[in-house]
DNA sequence: TTAAGTGCTAATGTATACGTTATAAAATAC
DNA sequence: GTATTTTATAACGTATACATTAGCACTTAA
């Protein structure tokens, strides 16, 4: 019941995958012909899966050169890592403006919990996953779908950098603490507080991966 | 020496400009056959297009169906509105960290005028036209090119609902008061009076417009 | 008259064919 | 040997052909 779908869809998502996972190497170019026949598809449904990916600013279709997978740049990712910060920022004040429910936060206290148990075991992946889903619940707070979509979409922009990353960086263990002082800050309502320590924590984020983006990338 | 682009270019730009007019029935089904006609090209080109605009949210390609103009229904035009009033606090904050320049608050002030003057002539063409570039100049002070992207997207987002009520509501003269005091706000330096000021006015147009797609929409 | 079944139509999704044109290699001129 | 022109190739953008299938109408049975 699962293959029911469109062979673009298919391939979009595969080929998003093969990106984000960094399969396909970043600054390179592809022929569509090549990765038409590499997904078993014609050209049509690969193109059309490529425009979206392009919409979504994962690769560029380059006419006569074939289709280009964007780098990673420090500064883009910079400018998009401040949007993501303000996002959220607007996503936490909006949620704080009733009190947060009771079975929230403690969704959010389990998650938190998860990433200092993976983190003690050295398990990054796990880390990563639960880093996602808090950063999923915090945002869902705010009940506006349009920017919890919107958040989403920056997030994965994001997480193909953290991924490229996370095995290179310093373990993460402050991301822990400022997660628990989020939610602390939740807890009494206090949305300054909230707010002021997931910019910082977003800030100090931006800072350790733009660096690294700037070794990585010539 | 007319722009050779390509076509499946074109026919995006025409086919979203011709949604964002309101040129194509909200709510209403149209054949691929019919556009691609219509706008002159064959069936990939438009494709492409509908694709690219089905990311952007314009529209939706139902199988069988044909292309649906999605309506602008007034619970999410408030979660957009939302999500635009907190872009624009984000570019407004970020711009006040530094002194902004005269150049630009003599470009805004330029432009508000413009709006007033649009206002005694009851041209409302020119000010929705000033508007716009109001909050452009606005939004550009930011210097985060995707920040500045993203709100561009949202306001065309809005601008069709409010193309939709320009005439229908009351005349816009809160809006210019408005104008003027965030330009003053600007000046001094003074963020929190801008964002302030910024918010209130975003909320009050919100309210005014949602009522209004009520009232429009069955 | 209504409901179920069946066949037809037409719109889509995909494949493929075709013309255009950028790019690079070959050739020629200097 | 270098620079400019020519030519050939090949990748893309677009058009078109084709197979699939959803939806509707028509039929038939209760």
């Amino acid at each position: 019941m699962t293959k029911k779908n469109k062979l673009s869809s298919q391939v979009f998502l595969k080929l998003r995958r093969m990106v984000l996972d960094n399969e396909l190497k970043v600054g390179s170019y592809y022929l569509e012909q090549e990765l038409a026949e590499q997904l078993g598809a014609s050209r049509t449904p690969l193109r059309e899966a490529a425009i979206r990916l392009e919409q979504e600013g994962l690769l560029e279709i380059v006419p006569r050169r074939g289709i280009f997978i964007k780098p990673i740049l420090a500064p883009e990712m910079s400018e998009i890592y401040q949007v993501l910060s303000w996002l959220e920022t607007a996503a936490i004040t909006i949620a704080c403006q009733q009190p947060v429910k009771a079975s929230k936060i403690a969704e959010l206290e389990a998650v938190a919990d998860n990433m200092i148990k993976a983190l003690e075991n050295n398990d990054l992946d796990t880390w990563a996953e639960n880093d996602t889903r808090f950063h999923q619940i915090l945002v869902g707070l705010s009940n506006n779908s349009e920017l919890i979509r919107l958040v989403n979409s920056y997030w994965e922009k994001t997480n193909r950098a953290r991924m490229l990353t996370l095995r290179i960086r310093n373990p993460p263990v402050r991301s822990s603490q400022e997660h628990s002082q989020v939610i602390e800050a939740l807890k009494k309502g206090d949305v300054e507080a909230a707010v002021k320590i997931n910019s910082q924590h977003r800030s100090r984020a931006s800072g350790e991966l733009t660096d690294l983006l700037e070794v990585l990338n010539p």
